[in-house]
DNA sequence: CGGACTGTTGATCAAGGTCAACCTCTGTGG
DNA sequence: CCACAGAGGTTGACCTTGATCAACAGTCCG
């Protein structure tokens, strides 16, 4: 596994390879972007709502949140960024955020000027085809956390995020964790379902009566995975990280 | 305004205007993309959850929905795609989709074969990063859409919608529109905004009571912009589309 | 003229929200 | 080493928003 100066990982080739062997040259490419990585403590904010724009943000380490706030106290959390997440690539659309970012642990991460990134993908367009796709892949989820939110019930919500959240962590080992840390209080788990707090944590409570998982602190368990992905009304066949299909390939490899 | 061969009006470019002139290079590609427009009559399903993707589509007239189902009858509309919209232009990043596309009205588009269309964003990276910005508007309006189902109340849901499609139909000409038709039923209504087809019209039933709007069948006029922008809880200094900074358009143009 | 579909209104119900008390950690300072 | 504070978690009692059920009206269309 590919190192950074740190002695890190590197995460974001991990969830790469679901899609493809980068090739070297796009790999250089990608180090010389992230230079040196950062490190934030939890609690930091990465980007503001409404404030203007500087950098994409690539997380090596740690979780971070996107969220949006109402002036009344109303939070959505939109979703969590985890370690190989690109955190808004396309930050040159517009000036000025829509949504903030703060880390919930500490968190190692790149920041990419918006210049630099746009220069990268005018040159080497294969590039901006990986960053493409993982944009599409935030967006999906972005999609099923929509369809969540709005027509699921509590015990399906809940269940469709720890579904979700054990699929991600998944992708960045080899195969899924027995056990999983998910750092984010239920305040946190709360403003993502668009549920109450108190109501999470019966709902939580429910699950684990019921033996679907399995739960201390914030380390979870899945106990009965099909269960769990009944709950979150998540379809057998669709596990969305797919290999990249061989036209597609050719294409890419002949430029 | 642009034409294409059957003396329709491009509404891309509309959209794209918002953003950057686009080359006529670019142009020249785009149009041979799309080839020749395709029609298809209300309630047609141009991409089907599950089933494989075979091409990006960008309407050129016309409403439809990407929504998804469950067994039971729940249905949630994910996003509504207006003229100039190109919907998922990254085909490429799974084979099956996660969500229908169901045309409301009319539909006039034309299918852009996933194989052609990564082709053309390799060979000319500007293109990639025009649909690139589509994608990123796109995403910015998940994100609104979602923080709205999950965190605001009824009368606000209904007044973001509300608020959303104003501002995506003006877009398309080049002042608000007084009276503009939302071809949607409120049972479309309910089911973008989480709610239930009763309280979606008794809602806008109040927001008509209380002179926010006024609605004859589809057709709906603002009569307050200003209540309705707090109602649906829109920060007064954030509209969405900003032309480029002059810096990335430097960048776009030594390319 | 009858049926299907959409919209409207009233009556009732339930999922989940709110409020409040309490508990369990963990960290901190006396 | 203990007292205390503060945050997060848990549980119970009660309430509200919006869902559900049902009846009916308007409209379009064969």
């Amino acid at each position: 596994m590919e190192r950074d100066s740190a002695g890190g990982r590197w995460p974001l080739l991990a969830r790469l390879a679901q899609f493809i062997e980068p090739a070297d040259a796009d790999l250089a490419a990608l180090r010389v972007l992230c230079g040196a990585p950062q490190q934030a403590s939890p609690g930091t904010q990465l980007a503001a709502e409404g404030a203007a724009r500087q950098a994409a943000i690539l997380v090596h380490e740690g979780w971070a949140m996107r969220h949006r706030s109402l002036p009344d106290g109303r939070r959505q959390i939109i979703d969590f960024v985890l370690p190989g997440d690109f955190c808004d690539p396309s930050v040159f659309v517009s000036r000025r955020s829509d949504s903030t970012v703060t880390s919930i642990t500490p968190v190692r991460y790149s920041a990419v000027s918006q210049v630099s990134l746009l220069d990268a993908v005018l040159h080497s367009p294969r590039l901006g085809v990986y960053l493409w796709w993982l944009e599409a892949q935030e967006s999906a989820l972005l999609r099923a956390h929509l369809f969540a939110v709005g027509r699921m019930r509590a015990i399906e919500r809940v269940a469709y995020l720890v579904w979700e959240l054990w699929g991600r962590l998944s992708l960045l080992q080899h195969e899924p964790p027995v056990a999983f840390e998910i750092p984010v209080s239920q305040e946190m788990l709360a403003d993502t379902t668009g549920l109450s707090v108190v109501h999470v944590c019966r709902t939580l409570g429910q699950l684990q009566r019921e033996r679907v998982i399995e739960r201390r602190g914030h380390v979870y368990r899945v106990l009965d995975p099909e269960r769990l992905r009944k709950l979150a009304q998540v379809n057998e066949d669709h596990h969305w990280p797919e290999p990249m299909p061989a036209r597609i390939r050719r294409a890419l490899e002949q430029v």
